[in-house]
RNA sequence: GGCCUGUUGGUGAAGCGGUUAACACAUAACCCUCUCAAGGUUACAUUCAUGGGUUCAAGUCCCAUACAGGUCACCA
């Protein structure tokens, strides 16, 4: 009988040499900290990465970094369909966009670095066939020769007498086929896949734990399931789990919640090697509700949000979109950030009790608000900088003022930055230019004048010119303004804003209308940061330029 | 259809048998103020999907129901 279970394994195998317990040896033990994690990102080679991966990539490297653990990148390629030309590439860009970077595993198409590898699935096809075989011989593991017209068939019934569906029990033909039988048949060339013997009953309940979710109840797994597929003869996604994160000694498996129904699957492949289950945390999926008000799964193809490139594109910084991935990740990070805003992201401690177990909904208008602040904190010199690297890449006319100017730029970012309130009004860096633009010439030729109040082109001449004349001050902050009042006295115009309240017909506007002017005829724009500082830096030549400018008009 | 997960304000959520049901975003009003941004103050769930039950006491425990999602592939 065993003489036979090994001529079918080997006709099944032909090329495997290596035993399962050769691989124990060739990737022992790690050899970490008590409590050290090792976790992974294990995506396919599509070339990017989304938002739902990003946090995922990102609870990742959190858990293990926290605990002086491992974090790896396993490409896992078992899908041709889902493979794109230089997919790892793209994959490890966004990854670095945002410093994640894995202690092990692939570095490009083709190298990695790490004693677990290979760490892409294509290429461990012997390790996968080593372990396929071991059940084989154990007779847990046997040939199935079901096309799937006859699969679809064993459904057909299924459904018809509302049985469960799937191969198991007595649908499952090729579990009752005689060695002899099976051997026959591969040595007629017959296509097959290999499926695992389950030995579950259904009937049976197990309960497996989940880090976030706590203990779930589940019947027994007593699926046959493919874990070796016919025709390239790769190993299925739940094959190639038990076989990876055992060998490359994975500690916590986190992953999306749709893999929760296979979980039963996963302890009884761990199970009947023998091998300790890693702990699992399922992660909520990410939503957004779309046009139609519908709440649905964030999609990689539909929504421009998703993909990473979106942000890069509108210059939301990096560490702002991290900050908002943690708030989603773990509920308890924002009461952190917000009680300790000066401390690293690494302070911060990821707890797998504090992920979100039902999907959160992505809301931009709170990124954007995260980036808001994270900007507002940055200095003149750090948004200068950054600000340089973006409008390089997607504005390159501001890129060349401001290469030309950096002093002034930066004078230009200080307004009103630094200190206990810093002005919060750039969102992200493709926003400033419109903060900034007419404090650059270049930027100012064609000003739409947003003209408020006082529209009378004699009147604004005479506020102008009087301004310009006798009541100008950029030497000093605390008598420019006293020196607006002095002349809204001259001109009419109430100084007291409170007084033209109470008797606004006494008076031809008040000094609100009347800053309004000049700063309208300095700027075009009604709203701007403090005056005297745009003044300031604006200088004598280039006010009396830009008044010039309005008066012929 | 079977199995599983989830459901607290517009949004993200805290809450783990006794709290006025935190906090943050958004929204609105007021204050401050040369405009804006910011900041400050206030408002915003008589109620935790619904219905039963356990308990002196339930968002919190139990049971049903509803709704949403996942899964039942030689995709991951």
């Amino acid at each position: 009988m065993n003489d036979k279970l090994k001529e079918l394994a080997d006709l099944m195998f032909p090329n495997v040499t290596k035993t399962v317990s050769d691989y124990e040896k060739m990737y022992p033990e790690r050899k970490l900290e008590d409590g050290a994690r090792v976790t992974r990102f294990a995506p396919s080679p599509t070339g990017f990465v989304h938002m739902g991966s990003l946090l995922s990539a990102l609870e990742d490297y959190k858990a293990a970094r926290d605990t002086n653990g491992i974090f790896y990148l396993r490409i896992e390629d078992t899908d041709q369909k889902r493979s794109v030309e230089n997919g790892i590439t793209g994959i490890l860009n966004d990854l670095k966009n945002f410093d994640i970077t894995p202690d092990e595993g692939m570095i490009n198409e083709t190298d990695a670095i790490g004693e677990y590898g290979p760490y892409i699935q294509s290429k461990r096809q012997e390790i996968y066939h080593t372990f396929a075989k071991d059940l084989v011989l154990r007779g847990l593991a046997y040939p199935c020769f079901c096309t799937s017209v006859e699969l679809d068939e064993i459904r057909e019934i299924q459904e018809l007498n509302k049985e469960r569906i799937g191969y198991y029990g007595s649908f499952a033909k090729c579990r009752s086929l005689s060695i002899d039988e099976a051997i026959n048949k591969i040595k007629a060339g017959c296509e097959f896949t290999v499926r695992l013997k389950s030995p579950g009953d259904f009937d049976k309940k197990i309960t497996l734990h989940d880090e976030a979710r706590g203990d779930i109840e589940f019947p027994e797994n007593d699926l046959d399931v493919v874990i070796i597929k016919s025709t390239d003869k790769l190993p299925t996604y739940h094959f190639a789990h038990l076989v990876d994160d055992h060998l490359m000694h994975t500690t916590h498996v986190m992953r999306g919640e749709e893999w929760i129904a296979s979980f039963p699957i996963h302890a009884q492949l761990f199970e009947v090697f023998g091998f300790e289950l890693p702990k699992y945390v399922h992660l909520g999926v990410v939503m957004k509700i779309d046009e139609e008000g519908v709440r649905r799964k964030l999609s990689k193809r539909k929504d421009k949000e998703a993909s990473v490139e979106f942000y890069h594109k509108e210059g939301i910084p990096k560490d702002a979109v991290k900050l908002y991935l943690m708030t989603i990740a773990n509920s308890n990070f924002e009461e952190w950030l917000n009680n300790n805003p000066d401390k690293d992201l690494s302070e911060f401690k990821f707890d797998f009790k504090k992920i979100s177990t039902s999907g959160s909904l992505f809301d931009v208008e709170k990124l954007f608000n995260i980036s808001k602040n994270y900007l507002s904190k940055l200095s003149a010199t750090e948004i200068y900088d950054n600000l340089l690297i973006w409008t390089k890449e997607f504005d390159p006319e501001f890129y060349n003022i401001l290469e030309n100017n950096k002093d002034y730029a930066i004078s230009v970012f200080n307004i009103e930055r630094g200190g206990e309130k810093p002005r919060k009004d750039y969102t992200s860096y493709s926003s400033i230019r419109n903060f900034v633009f007419y404090m650059f010439d270049e930027l100012f030729e064609n000003p739409d004048y947003e003209w408020n109040k006082i529209t009378d082109k004699e009147e604004i001449a005479t506020i102008l010119n009087t301004y310009y004349e006798k009541y100008m001050v950029l030497d000093n902050k605390d008598e420019w303004f006293p020196k607006v009042k002095e002349m809204c006295d001259e001109l009419g115009y109430a100084s007291n804003i409170k007084e033209y309240k109470k008797n606004p017909d006494m008076y031809k506007g008040n000094v609100a209308d009347v800053s309004g002017v000049i700063r309208v005829a300095l700027t075009s724009k009604t709203n701007t940061p403090d005056l005297y500082e745009i003044m300031k830096l604006l200088g004598k030549d280039r006010i009396k330029e830009r008044f010039d400018r309005v008066l012929k008009k």
